[in-house]
DNA sequence: TTTGAATACCTAAAGTTCTTAAGTATATTT
DNA sequence: AAATATACTTAAGAACTTTAGGTATTCAAA
């Protein structure tokens, strides 16, 4: 992956903002989509994505339910209220930023 | 400032493409600089621009001259280079980056 | 005139996020 | 039978940033 070091802070607005689209996902499955939608550009990191996902669930913007598929336990998630609300929040200040480092690469363009 | 947490990772590119634009600069113009040019969105914290200008010189891809201005010191940095093929690259990464927020934002409109 | 704000630099400790690397276990493909 | 894919977990360490302190000069305001 050619961004490594530049997606640092944004795996929790990717995360809440695939399960506010596809509804409910289990880890794995949101891996497996960042690579599809990326065309392999972007790579989540288990050891990564994992304690997002706990975190997420502490700070209350997840559920999860356990599910058993082909002998195989999924742990399906999905957005609160307060995740709904928060993904929100998290959107604009993605977008703020993609405004802002457009700015600093070209500050004459900015109309 | 609302993007507080999200410019990870992108603190050097931020100042590479500054002093490839201006030539050279000091730590202190380049908060400044951000500043202006987002609006006061971005700000730069010293606590981290210092140790990052100087890991950026550590690494080779900055020089820095001292001057002294109206009894006080600044130090004026510039790109080496090797610092002008790096920020080539770290400017693609960032666009990469950019290009792949939008896809998980808005899958269906990769047009 | 002295107090505060701005200019200009620095660093250490702590916090957060991520990578690396290991582990467990089942299903599918070769 | 072995390798790969699926599916989850965690601990140690690396990397980057914030917080919070420090030093010192200049300029504006009260």
């Amino acid at each position: 992956m050619s961004t490594a070091n530049l997606y640092r802070g944004s795996l929790t607005t990717i995360i809440m903002q695939l399960l506010e689209r596809e509804g409910r996902m289990y880890g794995y499955e949101i891996t497996q989509k960042v690579k599809e939608v990326t065309n392999d550009s972007l790579q989540i990191k288990e050891g990564a994505l994992y304690p997002a996902l706990h975190k997420l669930q502490a700070q209350g913007y997840l559920t999860v339910e356990a599910e058993k598929v082909n002998n195989r336990v999924r742990k399906y998630y999905k957005l609160t209220e307060s995740g709904e609300k928060e993904i929100v929040n998290m959107l604009e200040e993605l977008k703020q930023y993609i405004r802002d480092m457009q700015l600093v690469i070209n500050p004459k363009l900015s109309y």
